[in-house]
DNA sequence: GCACTGCGTCGAAGCGCTTCAACGCGGCGT
DNA sequence: ACGCCGCGTTGAAGCGCTTCGACGCAGTGC
């Protein structure tokens, strides 16, 4: 309280408490034990004082920051809402062991997590928007901070990683709607940088619709899909006129789903009569959207809590490399149902 | 590299280049002089042994953690992209002036800016979504660390605050409108939660609105507004119930703004000839909703900015509190006009 | 030729905490 | 009764860096 900063140090609550610094540390810590007698009497003193661990001072002394950086590419093509449902699940999982949140967004690139490896400003280093060749791989695998990678890139040997099984998940669409009995189906992709950046999830999604798509004999035309609302509801308007029999849809992008259905409402196409459509998304968009429609949810929450759980536990038990995958599953809503005729 | 955590120290490179360990540091600092022959010995020797400087012994020696906290209390009524944008905003500004963000969310409170404080974990603190009385004030007012608020509070004495003037904001939508000649208009406003909440920026938009409506006789009727696609719909649909002659809107809330054009479409009234929207929100939703919206732009980046630019300030001058109000700037587009007749 | 100044460098003292080795002590077994 | 063990506690040595005061050595003014 008399202080410049108003700092109480540890070495202060010793003396207030009649015991060696080393004792309050134990106290603190619990790493050893402490006569009930003692630590009673320090920890009174520390409320008295009103004392606070100086987190720098602790980092250095401990090798342990509690600090979990959060690498976040910050693409305008990537829906905003679920990074962000991601970066709350990884910041509330982390408080829930000890740590706080280092937000590193896109601008620096690989920098910023060669910055942060080594400066050692933080304990473990969690992924996203994860390149199916992401530069930053190189790097992690060089190095000992323990890494989490929310997404699959490529080659994921020696990487810890967690993500939506988006093969599964892009099979699971094709089979709900074929099982309805639809027999021409549209894909309603990312926006084409992202296919462009060979970001996994989006290829990976694709690829496995194409192929069950292929296997149960049912065509499937995919489209990426960018632009404003004008500029993808003319996108979608013309997939009819290539297919005029696509009755189901698949749609991978968020932005995309009001200006498909207004698309088809204006077609006068009604959901599900004539056309059923299937979303991968964040629940809530699917639940909130114009027509509450069949999804398969984007666990976002899930993943950043993994990701995290991940992390921990590399910390704590050493790394053991492992690729989580989280297995979709579909909610039919009021957007998928039998095709007409 | 033959280490164990494989981390070159400063004493090596003093070492590995014949000078004392300070010497190293002052190097890196440059807050003393060094002959040119010294520095470049001891550059090359950093760049040889591949020397990273140690961010926890530099902040426990420096009292400087390069870190600045940003709260991000992460209500689901508010708009995530603009929170987002505020954020990239907040930490591409801080690494610009050699700090990182150590991201706060909502989930912990007040305890959160108490913890930070206590432990010295930041330099400097940055609070978005502030509320008219908000319970963090008191701990800012009582510390030390310098502080800046992103939003303005109920008495911002002895506080940095950085803002969109929302009651200019208020003020020049209505007046907009009325110049274009519309007589009666509605007000389409956060969700009933925001204002519930007290949340400035809500609050001081309507009630400027509604001054200024009736300074020039223009009805104005305040419409809160949650809930999903439809619910929003149905709210919007029914203010013509109560008001049909309203030809004027002004909407203070993102999501509503697609349920809004489709209800006007649905009910046949053409935007800008029957009616006449003015949005505060991202430009970019302004620009690229399925009509072009003439908008007074949120201007979240520079915001996010400037209250980076006013932290770094308070850390080297000393605190300076201040109200930055940015004066709002109306963006004519495709959705405003005179009413008809 | 002398005190003075400023530049470049160094040594040492921290920053506030953790942790390791060590030590005294009372209770145990035999 | 003796040594042994483990518990509770301590002192000291760091963690890797910054920074202050001091010091030697030119160069300056007179």
């Amino acid at each position: 309280m008399s202080d410049t900063t108003g700092a109480v140090t540890l070495a202060e609550v010793a003396r207030h408490a009649g015991v060696s610094a080393s004792t309050v540390s134990y106290v603190l810590s619990g790493k050893r034990s402490i006569s009930s007698s003692t630590r009673e009497r320090v920890e009174s003193s520390i409320r008295v004082l009103g004392y606070h661990p100086n987190a720098r001072a602790r980092a250095l002394a401990s090798s342990r920051s509690q600090i979990l950086a959060l690498m976040m590419p910050l693409r305008t093509d990537m829906y905003m809402p679920v990074m962000m449902e991601i970066a709350v699940a990884v910041a509330t999982t982390a408080r829930s062991h000890g740590h706080d949140v280092l937000l590193l967004t896109g601008e620096e690139g690989p920098a910023a997590l060669r910055r942060v490896m080594a400066s050692s400003l933080a304990d473990a280093v969690i992924l996203m928007d994860v390149e199916t060749d992401d530069e930053r791989l190189p790097l992690l695998r060089e190095s000992e901070l323990p890494a989490v990678l929310i997404g699959l890139p490529g080659s994921p040997d020696r990487l810890t990683c967690v993500d939506l099984d988006f093969e599964a998940t892009g099979a699971l669409c094709v089979d709900h709607l074929a099982e309805l009995g639809h027999r021409e189906l549209a894909f309603v992709g990312e926006a084409t940088a992202v296919y462009e950046r060979h970001t996994g999830f989006a290829e990976r999604t694709v690829r496995a619709a194409q192929s069950r798509a292929r296997e149960l004999g049912v065509g499937l035309l995919h489209r990426p899909c960018d632009g404003d609302y004008a500029g993808i509801a003319d996108t979608l308007g013309r997939i009819f006129d290539e297919r005029p029999r696509t009755t189901g849809f698949v749609v991978q992008n968020e932005p995309a789903v009001e200006p498909l259905l207004s698309v088809l409402r204006r077609q006068g196409r009604a959901v599900p009569e004539d056309v059923s459509v299937v979303a991968i998304g964040p629940e809530d968009i699917a639940a909130r959207a114009s027509v509450r429609l069949t999804s398969v949810a984007l666990p976002a929450r899930e993943m950043g809590r993994r990701a995290v759980e991940l992390a921990m536990a590399a910390l704590d038990r050493g790394p053991a490399h492992r690729q989580e995958l989280i297995a979709p599953s579909l909610t039919v809503r009021a957007s998928s149902g039998p095709p007409p005729g």
